[in-house]
DNA sequence: AATGTCAGATTGACAGACAGGATTATCGAC
DNA sequence: GTCGATAATCCTGTCTGTCAATCTGACATT
C-alpha cells in the first residue's frame, strides 16, 4: 500500500511562490486520506469481511500515527464498514444475509425518494443531465466492463441525487452503497440481469421525465428491489 | 460538567474479586463516554448551535485526554452533529431551514419504512407492545409534561424500529432524529399540535393492526410531514 | 482608513509509554 | 497423550508531551 504524503513538509520550503497549488494539494488532512484509503480497500476487497485491522499495521503501511489511524477507525466505524469488539480491535464487517436484505431495503427507501423529489425539484438542465446519464450507463452495459458499469452507474446516481433537493441523501445513499459495494461487484456482472436492469432504470427515467413523482417512487423502488433480490441470491449461494 | 470516571485506577486493586461488576463498569471506554456527552450536551441544548468546541476545554471539563476527545468528536462528526472546519476545529451544527426539511424527508421515508415492515413482519405481542406505548404516549400528552412525552415518543419508537424486521433502520432513525432533536422540543410543547399528532400516530397504529402496509406506510409518511410543517413553521419565526 | 505585521491560541500530527484484556503457547499433572 | 493451568505475547485503550502549521485578532504603520 503506498504511503501518504505528509502534506506540509515537502511544501513549506516554496510556500511563497505555490499558495495556491499548496492549498489544494495540503486540504486533505492526513486523517481523511487514512479514511479514504480503508474505504477503498474495504470496498474493493483488498480487506476481506472478517478480518481483522491491527492498528500497528495500518501505521506502518501507510506511513502515519496511531492517532490518526484511530481517528479514521472511527470514522470508518460510524460508516459501518468495520466493526470494533472491545479491547479486540476493528475487523471488516461480515455481512449477514439480514443485513444485506436491511440494507437494500433501506436504500430502496432512500433511492425512491430521490426519484420522487427529482421528478419534481429538478430543472429540465438536471433531468437532461439525467437522460445522458442512462445513455453513458447503456453504452457501459454494452462494454460488459464492470468497471465502466459502476463509474457509470455512480454518475447516475449522484446526478439524481443532487437533483436540487435533499441536502443529506447523497451522503446517506453513498454509505448505504459503500457497504454492499462487493457485491454489487458480483450482481453486475450477470448479463441476464444487465438488459433487465436497464429497462428498469429507463422506467425510472421516463417517469422521471413526464414529472410523475409517484412512477418515479415506483420504478426506483422496484429497480432495487429486484438488484437485491439478485444480491440476496448471489449471497446464498 | 461531571468529569468521567477512569474505568481502571480506582478497581484495579480489587479486580480478582469484583470481576463481573468491574466489567459492567468499565464496560464503557472512555471515548464512548465522551461521546455521549457530547451528544447529551447538544441535542439537549448546552452547546448552542454555531459555538465552538475546543478541544482543550473539553478535555478539562471531561477529565480526558486529547486523543480521546478527538476520537469521539470524529464519530459525533460523522453523525452530522458537529461540523469540523479545517484548521479551526469542530463547531456544533447549524440546521439552515433546508438541512431540517431534509432531515424530515429522510426521517419520513425510514419511518414509513418502518411502519410498513411492522405491519407486514412484527409478532402479535410486539403490535401489542405498540399499542400499550401509543396508550402511554396519550397519557404523557395529558400531562403537557415536554420530558414525559419525548421519553414516551421514544419508547413508541424503539418499538417500531425493532419490529423484527429492518436490523439498520433504528441506528439510522436515531441519527436523524439526534439531529432535530432541540426542535422537536419546541413543536411537542404545542398543545394544538399535541391532540393533532395523537391521532395521526392513532392511525398509524391501527393500520399496523390491519396489517395494512400500504395504510401504514401512509399514516406514517403523512405523520412525519405534519410534524416537519410545525417544526419548519417555527424554525422561521 | 486600509493595510501589514506579529503574537497568541488551537488544530493537526507525531512519538513514546504503560496498564490491562485477550489469545496463544507452554508446561505439568493425571 | 490429553487436559487444565500458568506464563508469554500481542494489541488495544489511554495518557503525556512535543512540534509545526494555521488562523485570529490586536496593534502598528502608512
Amino acid at each position: 500500500m503506498a504511503r501518504l504524503m505528509r502534506g506540509s513538509a515537502p511544501f513549506s520550503r516554496v510556500a511563497e511562490t505555490t499558495n495556491i497549488a499548496r492549498v489544494a494539494a495540503v486540504a486533505a488532512p492526513v486523517r481523511s486520506q487514512v479514511v479514504e484509503m480503508l474505504r477503498a480497500a474495504i470496498t474493493g476487497g483488498q480487506f476481506a469481511p472478517g478480518q481483522r485491522l491491527v492498528e500497528k499495521d495500518l501505521c506502518d503501511s501507510m506511513g502515519v500515527s496511531r492517532p490518526s489511524v484511530r481517528e479514521a477507525l472511527r470514522q470508518v466505524e460510524s460508516e459501518g464498514l468495520i466493526v470494533t469488539i472491545p479491547n479486540r480491535g476493528p475487523i471488516v464487517s461480515q455481512l449477514s444475509v439480514r443485513d444485506v436484505a436491511s440494507i437494500y431495503e433501506v436504500r430502496g427507501a432512500l433511492e425512491a425518494l430521490a426519484a420522487q423529489l427529482f421528478s419534481t425539484n429538478a430543472s429540465d438542465e438536471q433531468v437532461k443531465d439525467l437522460d445522458a446519464a442512462v445513455t453513458q450507463l447503456e453504452a457501459a452495459y454494452k462494454t460488459s466492463d464492470v468497471e465502466k458499469i459502476v463509474v457509470a452507474k455512480r454518475i447516475f446516481y449522484d446526478v439524481l441525487m443532487e437533483g436540487r433537493g435533499n441536502i443529506i441523501l447523497p451522503t446517506l445513499f453513498r454509505t448505504m452503497n459503500a457497504r454492499v459495494k462487493q457485491l454489487r461487484r458480483v450482481s453486475l456482472s450477470s448479463p441476464k440481469r444487465a438488459t433487465i436492469s436497464l429497462r428498469e432504470i429507463r422506467a425510472v427515467l421516463r417517469a422521471i421525465k413526464q414529472r410523475n413523482p409517484e412512477a418515479a417512487f415506483k420504478a426506483s423502488l422496484h429497480h432495487v428491489k429486484e438488484a437485491s433480490k439478485v444480491a440476496l441470491a448471489s449471497l446464498r449461494s
